[in-house]
DNA sequence: CCAAAAGTGTTCAATCTACACCCATGG
DNA sequence: CCATGGGTGTAGATTGAACACTTTTGG
């Protein structure tokens, strides 16, 4: 009997999961990926991939197994969106679930049916189903916090291959906005915040005129640390510089920031973002 | 033996904490409460106040019971940060902790000495020491979030009490966004937002002319929850749209969508924010 | 009367929004 | 030749940034 429970602590301890809100862009849909449980508790239903975090795993590094067994990739997008834990989510036990929101391009959506036989499948952001456990809450923490970046950041390039249309481009962002962007507008705007660059190809298909393509532009973009210097930014600054901050920006920062922990001391007088 | 570590896993389990970065303005300065470390490991070193996460406890009760703890207060604003992880960041066992930050509004100041006679006290966010495991991470991770909403919402006015002048609200932001601001600039900003109204009430003292008093301005400033109805925010909306969100507003998101959450399928099309 | 903080407007530049037509291609 | 999506510019309104002096009080 105390085999099967050899691991024993003097205070009862919470299991702690990650939870997996894997987002892409299908139908011109903002999509998520769900599974259908087949074991108890909520048998049947639909719920986000997820598991236990390893004892000697990180939480990213557990996010990205998960990502891996269920969709076959090892690079995505993946961005923490907190930890959820009411005592009473899992009927089981208590359990501490790490969300995280991934970022799948449009063209790896080839789905590997998951590692254990369950139902997988996308589905729409506007029509998501009744869910397991608190996963509605959790889908909607993540998809406030994806609407929230989308015009801040370069996150949207995520959901597009290496090379992309304006148009396309412009797809995602009325997918997760959830609404029509003016066409003229959206085109000057993206292209003055110069994250992306054209590339001088054309796509061509369709009976219609071939498209220019683009890529990120991966020169010279990078924002100013702001965290790390002396001059945060100015009061009530202008959208066009927040905006141009690119796709993990703040992994650059905390990387800096370990590295530079020690020597910055002097420099850490005002911070950052917005 | 077996009596004195009773809880019994089948697979080991990570320690859950939460950790407690609270903010307050002392001295024109956005400040920080420290707790020095009594016990091994880091005995000495500065630390975060915090605390284990009781097995039948919301992680947001335990934070409030930690800040109970350590400030006697009961009221106070308090914002999830993350879940923090890394497997060797706590030498003794596996420990995930997530963080939560504080306000403190300034008339609440009195440090009562914490429950078990550590040194506790107050450091300037430019002035941070040495801190233990990966406080300063989560520090920086806070005041990040801070400085985010602090444009945003109406997370300042948690730094003052009830009644405040429109040069102590100015303080406030000066203080977390680390530069000087324009005081004409400031005053029609804030005013335009309406999220403070006047009180008629003068505040005297010292040698000058008395300051008008304010205070939040609570009837019929509710922004539209976006993120529930069918028109989700205009592209490129303007600042003066999102500045006005409310504290909270997550908070009565998140209420509203427990209510809701059955009947509003169909208006689930779009989401929120800039 | 003096020091100290409260209070107040205008001008200029940058950005946002709304809006309608021609272009290049495949079939 | 025609249907389809690609591609382009301008004018008016809003907002942001810079900037200096008068007012009221307590001592």
């Amino acid at each position: 009997m105390s085999d099967s429970l050899p691991h024993r602590y003097k205070h009862p301890h919470p299991a702690v999961t990650v939870d997996l809100v894997i987002f892409t862009l299908r139908d011109e849909e903002l999509q998520v990926l769900l599974i259908e449980r087949g074991l108890k508790p909520f048998q049947g239903e639909w719920a986000l991939p997820g598991g236990f975090v390893r004892i000697e795993e990180n939480l990213t590094g557990a996010a990205h197994r998960e990502l891996r067994e269920e969709t076959g990739l090892t690079q995505a997008y993946l961005e923490q969106v907190g930890a959820f834990g009411r005592p009473d989510r899992d009927p089981r036990e208590r359990v501490i679930s790490v969300a995280f929101f991934a970022i799948l391009s449009s063209d790896k959506l080839a789905l590997q049916a998951g590692s254990d036989a369950r139902a997988v499948s996308w589905h729409s952001c506007n029509k998501i189903p009744e869910l397991a456990f608190d996963h509605a809450e959790i889908v909607h923490a993540a998809r406030l916090k994806l609407t929230e970046k989308i015009n801040r950041t370069t996150i949207a390039l995520e959901f597009l291959p290496t090379e992309f249309t304006l148009t396309e481009l412009q797809r995602v962002f009325e997918a997760v906005r959830g609404e029509a962007i003016d066409k003229r507008n959206f085109r000057k705007w993206s292209q003055s915040l110069s994250f992306i660059k054209a590339t001088g190809r054309m796509r061509r298909g369709g009976q219609h005129r071939p498209a220019e393509l683009y890529r990120a532009n991966t020169k010279g973009l990078l924002p100013p640390p702001r965290a790390l210097t002396e001059t945060p930014e100015p009061f009530n600054s202008r959208r066009v510089d927040v905006a141009a901050y690119r796709k993990g920006f703040e992994d650059a920062l905390s990387a800096l920031h370990k590295v530079l922990v020690d020597s910055e001391k002097k420099l850490l007088k005002g911070l950052v973002d917005r």
